[in-house]
DNA sequence: GTTCGTGCAAACGGTTTGCAACAAT
DNA sequence: ATTGTTGCAAACCGTTTGCACGAAC
């Protein structure tokens, strides 16, 4: 992960993957690629529009799916109908909650997630053998109940 | 699991569940729970009206949020957008395709199962000390790459 | 002046809801 | 007669798309 401080950085990092940058999308990335976090497609065309006033929906989801295209971004499909976009594109397991829609990478807990990467590569080589990898693993949890 | 071949049984079944059997019920608990499946909403309207012809989409979703509410159905939020429902309330695990959407049982492959059981008990036993239960696992492959 | 990006509004697809007709007690 | 269930069509919500306007080389 470059320093992506600055625009001139951002742009720089945008043409990298082929993608020209543009206002709106040196906007969207500089808030998205400032920290790792998820996020909703109306999260970001809130905080863009809040601090820029200038991005449509129809381009924040057109830009978003550009920055997925381009392994900028992961697009999570974490609950009912949402979509979730990653600003990590580093870690791969994600637990989330269905309820209130809230996900965190699993990496940010070393020890989960050296038992995820254990488990992991177990399946991966199993899965392998039918011609399948991993894309991701997704634990959801709830509050309190079913213990 | 009790065995559910007849349509009297499905009836005291759905009865046992506080669910009033109309024909269209009794027709998609049969339909359903006759073996472990993972079914969209479409599959369902298509295999209920297959032999039967008399469910409309509505009553397809109105039921099956019924069945979900009284946990003789789970509902799998997978992929975009798409719910898919499992007959088999008693696995937790998943592994699942984006690009086909097929969904398939961890606990088919009972040295995965194994695995993935300790694995599960960890992570519970650290998010519940947080006030959190898990409440599913699911793994996406898809075609080759990315080894 | 051609190419590419944007913004609007309309379309989309899966799901839900309001309401009138219809059982079943 | 009341209660609960169905079916239709319209609404819904997140996302995509068509198209005309506008910016950039």
């Amino acid at each position: 992960m470059p320093d992506l401080k600055t625009k001139k950085q951002i742009s720089e990092y945008l043409r990298k993957h082929n993608i020209s940058p543009t206002a709106q999308r040196v906007e969207m990335a500089h808030m998205l690629l400032k920290k790792p976090q998820h996020l909703s497609a109306d999260d970001i065309y809130a905080k863009v529009n809040d601090d820029f006033a200038k991005a449509s929906r129809a381009t924040i989801y057109n830009n978003l799916n550009l920055f997925v295209d381009a392994g900028i971004l992961k697009k999570l499909n974490v609950n009912s109908g949402l979509a979730i976009y990653d600003t990590n594109s580093e870690s791969h397991y994600h637990i989330f909650s269905e309820e209130s829609g809230e996900v965190h990478d699993l990496s940010s807990d070393e020890k989960l997630c050296v038992r995820m990467n254990d488990i992991a590569d177990e399946i991966v080589k199993k899965v392998k053998g039918k011609g399948f990898s991993i894309k991701d693993i997704q634990i959801s949890f709830e509050k309190a109940a079913n213990g």
